[in-house]
RNA sequence: GGCCCCGUAGUCCAACGGUUAGGACGCUGGCCUUUCAAGCCGGAAGCCCGGGUUCAACUCCCGGCGGGGUCACCA
């Protein structure tokens, strides 16, 4: 009879996913979706500052954009998230744990009366000064535990409770993925597990909330082994089951330290709306990094989950290689259904500060075209607007470049504006205007050319896209249309010509 | 500094006592080609160091070195 595989992502609210935490919140999914258990979240937001929606959304919206959803908790009763407005898709997946106070203040009082807690008096900047004393001495700078014997009541003034910590002995656990880990409890400091407004701190509020919600694995950042002992004795002084744990490497920026703000983009978010890398593809990276299924580097998300488990992950810190996830969305943007990818592609075009790209290009049949002849050389969204900006923007929006300049002279020499010439001339005799009929026009140019197309197809490229970059000329006129490529045509003869 | 963790090419992973150390990104040479990509073929590049254990160590043990994390009335 196993038991049931519980699983959570406690977040703390930061106003941002970070991909670090998005991979903690994956390996927790994939663990509770490979075993058929459950995934909770739970906002560890007892620290009032951090107590605001606002905070939390974007946290919650990342986790639906990688596909993460939670379970309801059945027993959550009031403690949930409600959403900000009725309907919202996150309404009643979320528990907040600032709403279960009443409950950590049990749980502290239960230690209180059993022994295992005590009152302390000392105030915060007796404490300071004591630290930095105790650091010049060269002694552990941990408190001193001078309350810890006081019998301080409840009646005196402003007090935090601390636990009181064995003095002597080990606490160990076998971690899922680091295998054998012990403290000794002497560097176990008398931790404050309720603050002096009756608040609990994270050690207390955690276990409490872990036990209450059944965690059967507790799977988080390498960041929280040294809070593990911590939360093994407060588990034990609740009479608690002590989940397993899984510690999970860090992900490291470039210079291998802890990956932040400072090495760039974080955030899912930025990844995701802002670059466009599609969702698979850094869902596919993240996984990736810390765990693996032999020599694959593409996973499906059916594939994560039927092969994923903690023994598989890795013990090692990883550093996030931005250029790896760009060939993985290289790859997802390649393989997608390109009406689902016009979609995408649509979505992502429509948000705000995207300027000329907003042109409306309704998502109809000719977007699904532009997205079949861009899809295969670009790797993200953003590369695909960049690529597809030709298709976008208005005729007399493309920027032609300086008849000087080094595309200009190799390209539209007086040849290659003449050919530009005789492709105008030619246009109306194109019937129907569409690729295969297009591209025998262009060869027929190119025949007085040494067969060259691209002495036809290069200035055509520049005239209609301003660049030397695009898909195949043939279907780029096509998808242009007649009146368009007349258009531009006669404008880049005119432009190049004056030269 | 104390405590804890980690150490296979520049990067991410595979190997779990016996392989010419495998795959991928990136880099690079070539093919293909109307541009750019993609694709295909080839190349350079690695077991941190030193002791053990063993017939045999990338794999196990110890030490060193290096990197990271953590030492709050934050989580």
């Amino acid at each position: 009879m196993p038991e049931p595989v519980i699983t959570r992502f406690a977040p703390s609210p930061t106003g941002y996913l970070h991909v670090g935490g998005a991979r903690t919140a994956l390996f927790n999914w994939l663990l509770a979706r490979h075993s058929g258990g459950k995934f909770y979240i739970r906002v560890e937001d007892t620290d009032r500052e951090r107590n605001r929606p606002e905070l939390l959304l974007p946290i919650l919206n990342g986790m639906s954009a990688l596909g993460l959803t939670a379970d309801v908790f059945e027993g959550a009763g009031e403690t949930c998230f409600d959403g900000l407005v009725s309907g919202d898709p996150w309404e009643r997946r979320a528990v907040l744990q600032s709403k279960r106070l009443p409950a950590h203040q049990v749980a502290a009082r239960h230690l209180l009366d059993s022994g295992m807690a005590y009152r302390c008096v000392c105030s915060a900047e007796e404490l300071a000064e004591r630290r930095t004393a105790a650091q010049k001495a060269g002694r552990q700078p941990g408190y001193d535990r001078r309350c810890r014997e006081l019998a301080v009541g409840e009646d005196a003034a402003p007090f935090v409770v601390r636990f009181r910590s064995p003095l002597g002995g080990t606490t160990a656990w076998i971690d899922e993925i680091k295998g054998a880990l012990a403290f000794e409890n002497d560097q176990i400091e008398d931790f404050v597990i309720l603050r002096s407004d009756g608040t609990p701190t994270y050690n207390l509020a955690a276990v409490a909330d872990d036990a209450w919600m059944k965690i059967s694995h507790v799977v988080r950042g390498d960041d929280h082994v040294s809070n593990t002992p911590k939360q093994i004795l407060l588990y034990r002084g609740l009479g608690y089951e002590v989940p397993r744990f899984a510690h999970v490497p860090m992900i490291l920026g470039g210079d291998r330290s802890r990956l932040s703000k400072r090495h760039g983009a974080t955030s899912v978010t930025a990844y995701l709306d802002e670059e466009g890398f599609l969702p698979d593809a850094l869902r596919n990276y993240l996984v990736r990094l810390g765990w693996s299924l032999g020599d694959q580097e593409v996973i499906s998300l059916e594939e994560m989950i039927a092969g994923f488990s903690l023994e598989g992950c890795g013990t090692a810190a990883a550093v996030f290689d931005r250029d790896k996830l760009t060939w993985l969305s290289g790859h997802y943007v390649r393989h997608r259904d390109p009406e689902v990818l016009a979609r995408e592609w649509a979505r992502f075009l429509g948000l705000p500060e995207r300027g000329d790209a907003r042109v409306a290009v309704a998502a109809d049949a000719r977007l699904v075209r532009i997205v079949r002849a861009l899809q295969e050389r670009a790797k993200t969204l953003a590369e695909m607007t960049q690529l597809g900006q030709l298709f976008l923007t208005a005729d007399d929006r493309v920027a032609l470049p300086a008849p000087d300049s080094k595309d200009a002279k190799k390209w539209l020499t007086p040849d290659g504006v003449a050919a530009l010439g005789e492709l105008l001339a030619a246009l109306d005799g194109i019937e129907p205007f569409e690729t295969a009929e297009i591209h025998a026009a262009l060869t027929r140019l190119a025949e007085s050319r040494e067969g060259k197309l691209a002495r036809v197809a290069q200035p055509a490229r520049i005239a209609v896209s301003g660049g030397t970059v695009s898909p195949p000329i043939d279907e780029t006129l096509a998808i242009l249309g007649r009146e368009v490529v007349r258009s531009r045509l006669g404008r880049a003869i005119a432009h190049f010509q004056a030269a």
